[in-house]
Parts: C-alpha cells; sequence; structure tokens
DNA sequence: AGACGCCAACTTGTATGCAAGCAAGTGCAC
DNA sequence: GTGCACTTGCTTGCATACAAGTTGGCGTCT
C-alpha cells in the first residue's frame, strides 16, 4: 500500500481494525454464521493483513469470533442458552459486588451511588445507540469495580463484551435503553440513600427484565439459583 | 533462520512460543519486573518475531505479561492483594457451581462427584510439577463447568491462569501439592456421597488453605466478606 | 452414470524488510 | 561543572513475500 494515509489517522492500525470490526458486529452488518477473511478486511480498510490478525485475535478470544485453523473466521452465533448464562453470570458478579461493597461501609455506598448517579445523568442526555452502549458499560462496570476487587472487575468486563454481543443479536437492538436508565436510576438511588438490600432487589429485578426483553428468556426464571447461591 | 529444526514439530509455531513463555514464567525463568522483547523470544526458539507477537498478545490478555507500546513486555508482579483476589472470586464462582449443580438433582451431584474422583486418582500419581499444575486445573474447572454455565465456566478458566500466575509466585512453588490433592479428595467424596452442604465447607477451607500456604495471606481472614455474600 | 483423482482458488501461517518511536548515552557549547 | 542537542541502539508496528494447508469443482477413467 503506497498511498498509506498514515498521517490522517494516529492510532495504530489494528486498533483502527478492532474498532471496525467490533462495530460491524455489533451493528448487524456481519451476522452469525458469516465467514470473513483477513485478506478481505484488510482490503476493506486498505490496511495489510497483520493488524487485521491481530484484531482478529483480540475479537476471539472476547467471544465474538471463532477461527478455524484454515478456513477463516466466523462470527459465533448466539443462543437463548448463552443468554440465560451470561445473565446468570452477570447477577452473579454484581450481587457479589454489591455485598462486598455494603461490606466496605455506609460511605462508601453512599459514594458509589453518587457517581453512578451522575453516569445515569449522562445517559439521559446522550442518545447514539454506540454511546448508549458505552455508558451502560460504564454504569454496570462501575457499580462491580466499587467492590474493590480487580479481579472479579475484569472478570465483569470480559462478561461485558458478551453481554454486548447478545444485545446486538437481540430482537430490538436498543429499543429499551430508557427503561434501562430508569432502573439504573433507581439503583443509584437506592445505593445513595443507603438501602442496599433494595438495590439487591432492584438490580436482580432489573437484569430479569434485560433478559426478558431481549427476547432470549425462553425459560422463565432466571432469579432461582443464581439468587439463592449468591443472596440466601 | 535457516537452520529452521521446523521438521520436529508440526504444532504451529505460535503455540510453541506461547507454550515456552508461559512454561518459563511459570518455571521462574522469567520473573516479575523483567523487560522481554518479542526479538529475543524468537531468536531464542529459532522462529521469526511474527508468532511470537501472538504469543505475546495472548498471555497479555491472561494477564501474565503487559506490552507496553514501543518498550517491550513486562512480566506483571503479583502481590497479595492480587492473590486475595483471586481467591475470593474462586470461591464466588466454585461455590454458585456447587449450588447449581445441587440444583441440577441428586443423581448429578453423585455423577460428578464421580468424575471428580477419577482426577483425584490420577493426581496421586502424577508427580511432575507441570502434571500437577494441569490436574488441579481438570479437577476446579470440572468442578465449575459441572454448573452447567459455559460462560461462568469460561470465566473461571481466565481466573485459573491468574492462579497459576500467583501459585508460581508464591513462596512455595508445589509443596503442598499432597495436601492439595487430600482437600480434592474430600471434595470429591461428600459430592459423590451426596453431602452438597459438607461440599461447600471443605471447598471454603480448600480455598481459604490455599490462599495461606501461598504466603500471600496477608490479612488474616478470606472467609468473611466472600463468604457472607456467596454462602450465608 | 458414478467414482476417483487432480487442479486451481481460496485461506491462514511464517519470515523478512523497512519505517517510526522511545531511551539512554555521548559529546559539545556555555 | 552543567545543560542541551544529537546520535546510537534498542524496541515495536506494518507491509509484503512466500510456504503450506484446505476446499470445491472439473475432467477423466471405469
Amino acid at each position: 500500500m503506497r498511498h498509506n494515509a498514515c498521517m490522517t489517522t494516529q492510532p495504530k492500525a489494528a486498533d483502527r481494525a478492532y474498532a471496525h470490526i467490533r462495530e460491524s458486529l455489533l451493528d448487524g452488518v456481519y451476522t452469525s454464521g458469516d465467514l470473513l477473511s483477513e485478506g478481505t478486511v484488510a482490503a476493506d480498510l486498505g490496511i495489510s493483513r497483520t493488524p487485521v490478525r491481530e484484531a482478529f485475535q483480540r475479537l476471539q478470544n472476547e467471544g465474538f469470533l471463532r477461527v478455524y485453523p484454515k478456513r477463516g473466521a466466523v462470527v459465533v452465533p448466539v443462543g437463548p442458552e448463552d443468554a440465560h448464562g451470561v445473565l446468570q453470570a452477570r447477577l452473579l458478579l454484581e450481587l457479589f459486588a454489591l455485598d462486598a461493597l455494603a461490606a466496605r461501609g455506609a460511605e462508601a455506598v453512599r459514594e458509589t451511588g453518587r457517581a453512578l448517579l451522575r453516569d445515569c445523568e449522562q445517559e439521559q442526555q446522550g442518545t447514539t445507540p454506540s454511546g448508549a452502549r458505552e455508558l451502560g458499560r460504564t454504569f454496570h462496570c462501575r457499580l462491580v469495580g466499587s467492590a474493590g476487587n480487580p479481579v472479579v472487575a475484569g472478570l465483569y468486563e470480559t462478561l461485558w463484551n458478551q453481554q454486548e454481543r447478545i444485545a446486538a443479536a437481540a430482537t430490538a437492538g436498543s429499543a429499551h435503553a430508557a427503561q434501562d436508565v430508569a432502573e439504573h436510576a433507581a439503583i443509584a438511588t437506592a445505593l445513595h440513600e443507603q438501602r442496599p438490600a433494595e438495590a439487591r432487589r432492584l438490580l436482580a429485578d432489573h437484569l430479569a427484565a434485560v433478559l426478558h426483553r431481549s427476547g432470549f428468556s425462553g425459560r422463565p426464571s432466571l432469579p432461582p439459583e443464581a439468587g439463592t447461591s449468591a443472596s440466601a
């Protein structure tokens, strides 16, 4: 590539490739089962295969793609059982975070509630789809991060990637964004007003609602097993 | 590289590089803070930088390395708080797995106990350090996998990488392997004999003991917060 | 017609060359 | 002696060339 317009974009080509493919995946340009190759994507972006290869790897261990040894990379299809599993895991981690936060003391709970409320205010403003995605991420990641366990926070970030993949594959992309924001605000308020028990309940309801809205709720009840194990 | 002895090993060079670096990390050849470069490792292995680069990436998102944009890759140091966080996360996930397993019915509990006992028999035989590592992994991963939630299982595999990193950095590498095996066997037996509640208790004790033996137990008590949130 | 084998078009895997970036050390000017 | 610019040696980032593997189809032989 001689016409390499490398001046126009400082960020690494690998990052551009990663962002591009990820966006295409989340926006439905590539759909479940699609087979894409390094060469094709590289040509589309006007870069070489090397950074695209790197992006493929990252997307693979985030669960978006699956690279077959010498065939290409297929977009991993996501089914109801995946959605159920992800939401169950999220419930487990987020309830743990709430408990750990409560154990850190009243002041920590209050401060976290305040920070989360700020996130919610931003959520009410930003309206672009990708913006909403990002804000939802910050809200839940901050919630889990408040537990003070970086390892769990890292695990949750991994989980969130799969969450986004499911949301993208769901029937309605972000049709219920307003409802999400409202539930987020309720959780944040409960924390800020020192009612952690209610926050727990609201969070469980929120996740159940998210699963239901995604259209993947084949089985009626998400809370039973996860709820009993992490709370009772 | 003309003397490329590529005939001796069919598996991909990237995998060899990954395995080599990982082993070197776990065996203490590279220690915390070490700075290593693609070129050096490539030369050591007699391959080119490309597969080494791929290995670096994999090791980075497994938490072993941290690649600095144009400087090199440093071996991520691990401290007591990391050990605490990992063990807390393990407790959370493994207790969840136990509960989910119990919810799947008595027969599932029994069968899982049987499979875990088989793992323990193998553990008693294999004595090489890397063999013991692998068997411990299979035991705990099978335990978590028995919950029937692949997402949680995937999260746990991620966790286990960090677990191994901690074990490698711990004072005694695998001096207490026999004790581990005994505790594993106790857990498996409890499951096989349909005493899930005791299995829970044994598991919590086992993890607390692992943390203590690692030498990273700066704070006296692991169970308090994690135990209350996930079990009480 | 059916089956077998070859071939051609894809794909990834690896090596290598080149350019750019960062750090430290060197030497010069003041 | 002190401070600064340059140079040198390292590193990664990317592009490209080549090797090897897989797939599907086409032609031929039975």
